[in-house]
DNA sequence: TTGGTCCATCTTTTT
DNA sequence: GATGGACCAA
């Protein structure tokens, strides 16, 4: 084994520096996961340390498998080093600990972790029993307070009730937590939250966790939260051998809790930590490069890293504005083919974007180009509607006290509950202080001497079909394996035939089902818990495969991570990127910039960025402003021989000068089909069809020898020759 | 009382 | 363009 060959000076000294508090600021493609590895691999090898005792944290799952086989190679493909090394998400191994550590916790080993959908059904549902108002205190925004606090370890009796709204969310999240419990769930924040009151609570639980783990690495330390960062210090203790790499310039969760300063934390927190920086960049050009530079460095009160490559300058960056965005979309596809044609393999193509809206006018256009392609994330695999079923039938057989997935499948498919026979059956359980499973059972049990008064009969009959599967189900679910239960559920409840119907959607659906029948396959031997557990922790980005030779769709934050030889970024419009609703924070605002920053980075050779001239965002499609990151490219940094460019700069400049001049009436038609018109750059055309659009007209001219162009009345100066 | 259909609503990013 | 709520027929 060779850990320490093929890596710079400063990758070195990271990799070997002693122990205690260490500190890797990382540009993007310096080598991060790289002197990860490195580190954690020469810790074993070299320095002697018990596999065992090494923790790697990451944020997703597929950055934790990257870099387990990374390991593994390095200690020269020996899988015997690695056994007992601990390497995962914070949520994955925070839920081993709670399980671990279940009998000193308000809930059992069996506790099910709640999704967002779960949450919003609790919560909505709490939002009824409080009697509010679901448009003024939707559950939305009570769950995103709630876990803010929790984010920031503050509990129902610490949390402030400073304003109306906060004495209202108080409530919420009193109730919130209450039902939590007696669904023996957890939602993801209380994963965390959790582990930090367990490590705090116990000093016998802390110690043991802190003689385990002694050597801890880190990576993507700008997206830990509060709660994160405490349970690191936590594991950690007072004499750390704690490795942690990030780069602030690439924090983009804020709005999930992350605090990027928690890299200013760490360094008064352990004031002798070493901080290393690593500038030089492996994979981009410099040009790509300059252009992230140009647009992060306008962010205020930050480190200025100079990134710098030995790759030379390459292309330059290409700018392209689109009609609106299905023309956008056709760009990205047409120079894709385009590229290919030139021998690029189609899966070295990303295209990127805000908002996974923005994914289906792209899928659009791959479609109907007969091209195929691969999306990260979207409707995400887990999230669907017949997944989110069949998931709810086994976590209610693995943990009936689960009321949210018992409603969800109570009536689904239909069996003649509806809310009148759940409102019954719920109140039946208030009055016996029990669950709503324990009644069902009971009643599939002896159905006829008890409850008999308290139903009417045709809500009997209706929950005894439900209830005396369920008993059985629950008899089985020691003996069967993941696969087995899947089938008898799917046969008893007959979900094929309630799914299919006729539609080629209800026919995707049962294949997805099929899907899920072969990730349960898989679990045979691992068992329904955590078969369940991996399901609820499995993110978005842990869906790309490498196998198709196809481009990659994902959004900017799936993006994170990741590299591709040629990227697109589409949507650079004011209102998408930055997005309009971080335009009153200043700190959302660098937050955006951040987004931007993260994708411009991920392209090794060449960089697209396209926008619509105009483009629908909710409502009707309206005429959007460039992006104004697009300002900040300085111009010999793009390509100029793109026709389009200058109709950008041109519009660009007139949408400046237009914006900030007052409202005009009506535009009055100004052009006719048939007439002749001369414009500046492109010459004489005919108009073939125009349009007024609110306070402007649209244009469209074929132009001798330039083909059709779309324009605008008051950008393009046009001349009538006659009409 | 249930279950289907229709309509309005909104759509940032996700472990 | 999905999702939840309101409305209506059986």
């Amino acid at each position: 084994m060779d850990t320490l060959a093929n890596l710079n000076t400063r990758q070195l000294e990271a990799v070997t520096t002693s122990s205690g508090a260490v500190l890797v600021l990382a540009g993007p493609g310096s080598g991060k996961t790289r002197v990860l590895t490195h580190r954690a691999a020469y810790r074993v090898h070299s320095m002697g340390a018990d596999p065992r005792a090494v923790m790697a944290v990451t944020f997703t799952n597929k950055a934790a498998r990257e870099m387990t086989s990374r390991i593994v190679e390095l200690l020269g493909g020996d899988q015997a080093h690695l056994p007992g090394m601990t390497l995962g998400t914070f949520h994955a191994l925070c839920a081993r600990i709670l399980r671990r550590e279940a009998d000193r916790l308000p809930f059992t080993r069996e506790f099910v972790i709640f999704d967002d959908t779960d949450q919003n059904s609790l919560m909505r549902e709490i939002v009824k029993q409080l009697g509010l108002d679901p448009k003024q205190y939707s559950p939305a925004r009570l769950l995103d307070t709630i876990s803010r606090a929790k984010n920031e370890l503050i509990d129902v009796t610490e949390f402030a009730s400073d304003t109306y709204f906060n004495e209202i969310a108080a409530r919420a999240y009193q109730r919130y937590q209450e039902q939590l419990l007696l669904n023996n769930a957890l939602d993801f924040d209380d994963l965390l939250f959790w582990t930090v009151r367990l490590l705090r609570g116990h000093d016998d639980v802390r110690a043991a966790y802190r003689r385990r783990y002694q050597h801890i690495l880190v990576d993507e330390f700008q997206d830990t939260n509060s709660a994160q960062y405490a349970l690191l210090r936590l594991l950690s203790g007072p004499e750390p051998d704690l490795f942690v790499v990030g780069d602030p310039d690439q924090s983009i969760y804020r709005w999930r809790g992350a605090d990027y300063r928690n890299v200013h934390r760490f360094q008064e927190d352990y004031p002798q930590a070493q901080t290393i920086l690593l500038e030089q960049n492996y994979r981009s050009t410099q040009t790509i490069l300059d252009v992230a530079m140009a647009v992060i460095d306008r962010n205020p009160g930050r480190r200025r890293k100079q990134l710098f490559t030995e790759r030379g300058a390459g292309r330059r960056v290409t700018l392209h504005e689109a009609y609106d965005e299905a023309d956008e979309a056709n760009f990205v596809v047409e120079t894709i083919a385009l590229l290919t044609q030139g021998g690029l393999d189609p899966r070295d193509c990303a295209v990127m974007y805000r908002t996974n809206a923005q994914s289906r006018t792209l899928e659009d256009a791959f479609l109907r180009a007969g091209l195929p392609y691969q999306i990260v994330g979207a409707q995400r695999f887990y999230g669907r509607r017949e997944i989110k079923d069949l998931i709810a039938y086994l976590r209610l057989i693995h943990n009936p006290a689960d009321r949210v997935s018992l409603l969800r499948v109570l009536n689904t498919p239909p069996r003649g509950i509806g809310d009148k026979t759940v409102a019954a059956l719920l109140q039946l359980a208030e009055a016996h202080q029990k669950g709503p499973s324990d009644i069902l059972l009971e009643l599939a049990a002896s159905p006829d001497d008890l409850f008999s008064e308290l139903l009417d009969r045709r809500s009997r009959t209706a929950l005894l079909s439900f209830a005396k599967p369920l008993s059985r189900w629950l008899e089985r679910r020691e003996s069967y394996s993941v696969i087995e239960l899947v089938d008898e559920v799917l046969e008893t409840i007959a979900y094929r035939s309630y799914i299919e119907d006729g539609t080629e959607e209800g026919e995707q659906r049962w294949e997805n089902i099929q899907e899920l029948r072969q990730a349960a396959h898989e679990f045979t031997e691992f068992g329904l818990t955590t078969f369940l557990e991996r399901v609820a922790l499995v993110s978005d980005q842990d869906t790309l495969s490498e196998e198709q030779n196809a481009p990659t769709l994902l959004t900017l934050h799936a993006a994170k991570g990741l590299e591709f030889p040629v990227v697109f970024i589409i949507g650079l419009d004011d209102g998408v990127l930055p997005h309009q609703r971080s335009f009153d924070d200043p700190e959302a605002m660098a937050e955006e910039r951040r987004l931007f920053y993260v994708g411009v980075t991920r392209a090794r050779d060449r960089l697209f960025l396209l926008r619509a001239f105009r483009r629908r965002l909710a409502g009707p499609s309206t005429l959007s402003e460039p992006s104004r990151y697009l300002h900040d490219i300085p111009p010999e940094l793009v390509d100029g021989d793109v026709p389009s460019v200058q109709t950008w700069a041109q519009a660009s400049y007139d949408f400046q000068t237009k914006w900030e001049s007052p409202p005009r009436p009506l535009a009055q038609a100004r052009f006719r089909a048939g007439m002749r018109v001369r414009h500046p750059a492109f010459g004489e055309g005919i108009v073939i069809d125009t349009q007024v659009d609110l306070d402007d007209e649209e244009i469209v001219i074929e132009f001798t020898g330039e083909g059709v162009k779309h324009l605008v009345a008051s950008m393009a100066q046009l001349e009538i020759l006659d009409s």
